[in-house]
RNA sequence: GCCCCUGUAGCUCAAUGGACAGAGCACCGGACUUCUAAUCCGAUGGUUGUGAGUUCGACUCUCACCAGGGGCACCA
């Protein structure tokens, strides 16, 4: 917000630098920081330091940008739409005229309702992959990460101006697979599975992987049964088919309940043919190495190609007997993204432990001479622990299921609802139940810094107090609640009160913010800036919501804050829905 | 050995290179005859891992070191 305006004052910030013979300044604009004030600011800083610099003067930088920024206030006058301007250590501190300000913010929230916040089309394309489950094994808390932080990428991108792709890219073939059918074969032949068809499919393969180590007979039949894969054994392959489906539907039900959608699936298993072809055509253009005539596989020496040391080290695209590997496959998959999809921007929100191979995956399609190389990008995140640091492994079986989690979560969201809510009617106590539960669940994975691991407990994951989304849910909840009674907003224009509560300062101040703070998250792939915004928002409003009363007030007040009211619900459920998470209309 | 990430209050985490480093939990003390107390208010709590450097200014950038985690040719 107020783009223009800034702009209109930096440029006039520069004619008067000229006149005063200073160098140009890149007017840098912030928030003026002190509570209960709006404004924006910029200091002098690096200005007068040049400045010095240039001329060879012997002055300390502070007292010089001092002096500029009251030079500078002199001349610049009070603009329009402006209360005060003060200089102060170096900054310039323009104030805002309150009441103009509020009536700006609050129009502009209210006019543009669920779209508040949303930047201009860019006309760029992005898809962003996550999720990206194999099938055959279980779904488990370690997986959450990727699909609330690529649905909340997905979100925060789309709402600031791109046009997105939501895929996901989906590993249902490779040895995991092989194990798992051989097992199934061997010691499952004709089961079926039940209602918890993910949990079964998990433990047949948990079963199966500790069968796999624990005898070398066993090993061989798997690498036996994946020959007969590879010769496409029409059993073999309908048998893979039937298991397949299970577990896409699975899947299925898990975005269903977690409300991801995609608008594209890839699929590993066809993908194998183009990177065949692929393969060769890396080896005719002296970008492969091919030793499979002395037994060994085709590989891309990526350091000596690039002429760096021990970085990108070497990558294999083919195993010396012939079959694919998973880079045989992201090779060509990446090309057929950028060019089918016409993509300006490809993201991949994939765990950290991937760094490395992803990197050789881009420094590849640059080495085969794209142009659009650069704009390939990782969004590395840190993986799920449970206590203590464990891993979580689908192999070992130490896992929490996602099924679980959800379900008692909101089984104990349920309790919660009894208590403090007990004449709602039942449907309504499962949907708030639903809401608080899946909000509680998806809120850490958004909320922090991608970098940092999160370690999965049951006590912290459904606890359901303070600095997560059942506290910003119940904001949303109150404020409504607020709307209902008051029978609607006042209609034309409101007259914004003369003396402000600090509360409602604060908020038309964060609610102000929206729109900066999507373009950043965009531009950073940072949903947890907007977690923030969510947070404190709800913070301000609860604040308001205790000092400020609304329905009792005198009329001009009344109006006011209803409109404030309303326009705080917007902005907090706007950032919600940007992470995934929905508001209910009671709690 | 090489590369990447993390290190901030007792714990979990914030902080576009800028004005006093902020929240939540925990602990202690308060507030429901009121628009939903799933809330609010108050108090306590810091040499931002260590040491240098760059800068007018460093939690933020560079380098070294320490601690923890991860990755490094036929897994995905």
């Amino acid at each position: 917000m107020f783009e223009d305006t800034k702009k209109e004052i930096a440029q006039r910030i520069n004619t008067i630098c000229r006149e005063l013979d200073l160098p140009e300044l890149k007017v840098q604009w912030a928030w003026i920081p002190f509570a209960g004030q709006w404004g924006i600011a910029t200091s002098f800083f690096k200005l007068a330091s040049e400045d010095i610099k240039h001329r060879g003067t012997k002055k300390p930088v502070p007292q010089y940008a001092d002096e500029i920024a009251h030079l500078v206030a002199d001349k610049l006058g009070i603009p329009d739409g402006f209360d005060r301007v003060e200089t102060i250590n170096g900054y310039l501190n323009l104030y805002f005229q309150p009441g103009e300000y509020t009536r700006k913010v609050l129009d502009a929230t209210l006019t543009a309702g669920a779209h508040y916040g949303a930047g201009d089309p860019n006309n760029l394309r992005v898809m962003v992959e996550f999720s990206q489950p194999n099938t055959h094994k279980a779904f488990h808390v370690g997986h959450l990460r990727t699909l609330m932080l690529g649905a909340a990428v997905s979100n925060i991108l789309e709402f600031a101006g791109w046009e997105v792709v939501r895929a996901n890219y989906i590993g249902d073939i490779g040895l995991h697979v092989m194990k798992w059918m051989w097992n199934y074969l061997t010691n499952h032949n004709g089961e079926e599975p039940g209602e918890d068809r993910i949990r079964w499919l998990g433990d047949i393969y948990t079963e199966a992987d500790n069968l796999f180590h624990s005898d070398p007979a066993i090993e061989n039949a798997v690498r036996a049964l994946f020959g007969r894969w590879e010769k496409r054994d029409s059993e073999l392959v309908a048998l893979w088919e039937k298991t397949r489906h299970w577990s896409l539907e699975g899947f299925d039900e898990i975005y269903r309940m977690m409300g991801v959608k995609f608008d594209h699936v890839f699929y590993e298993s066809e993908e194998e043919q183009s990177g065949k072809s692929i393969v060769e055509d890396l080896i005719i253009r002296g970008i492969a190495r091919d030793d499979r005539p002395t037994g060994g596989s085709v590989y891309i020496p990526l350091d000596e190609l690039a002429g760096t040391k021990e970085k990108y080290r070497v990558l294999v695209i083919l195993r010396s007997d012939g079959s694919s590997l998973y880079a045989t496959k992201d090779i060509p998959l990446t090309i057929k993204k950028m060019e089918q999809f016409s993509l300006d921007r490809a993201v991949w929100v994939v765990d950290v432990r991937q760094a490395l191979y992803l990197s050789q995956i881009f420094k590849t399609i640059e080495l085969m001479g794209y142009p659009w190389a650069n704009n390939l990008y990782h969004l590395a995140y840190e993986i799920v622990n449970l206590p203590g640091n464990v891993t979580i492994s689908s192999r070992e079986g130490a896992v929490v299921l996602l099924e679980d989690l959800v379900r008692e979560a909101t089984r104990r969201a349920r309790q919660i609802v009894d208590e403090k809510n007990p004449e709602l009617v039942p449907e309504m106590k499962d949907k708030v139940a639903s809401a608080v539960a899946l909000g509680s669940i998806k809120y850490p994975m958004v909320s922090r810094e991608s970098g940092k691991v999160v370690t999965f407990d049951w006590e912290s994951a459904l606890d359901i107090n303070d600095q997560t989304a059942p506290y910003m849910q119940y904001a949303c909840v109150r404020a409504g609640s607020i709307l209902r009674k008051a029978g609607g907003l006042p209609s034309g224009e409101t007259p914004v009160p003369v003396d402000l509560h600090p509360a409602e300062i604060t908020l038309v101040d964060l609610i102000a913010r929206l729109p900066d703070e999507v373009q950043k998250a965009a531009t950073d792939y940072k949903p947890m800036t907007i977690a923030n915004l969510a947070y404190d928002l709800a913070k301000a409003f609860n604040d308001f919501y205790q000092n400020c009363p609304v329905l009792q007030a005198d009329e001009l007040t009344r109006n006011f804050r209803l409109k404030l009211t309303a326009a705080s619900r917007q902005a907090i459920s706007n950032c919600l829905f940007l992470l995934g998470i929905t508001t209910p209309e009671v709690m």
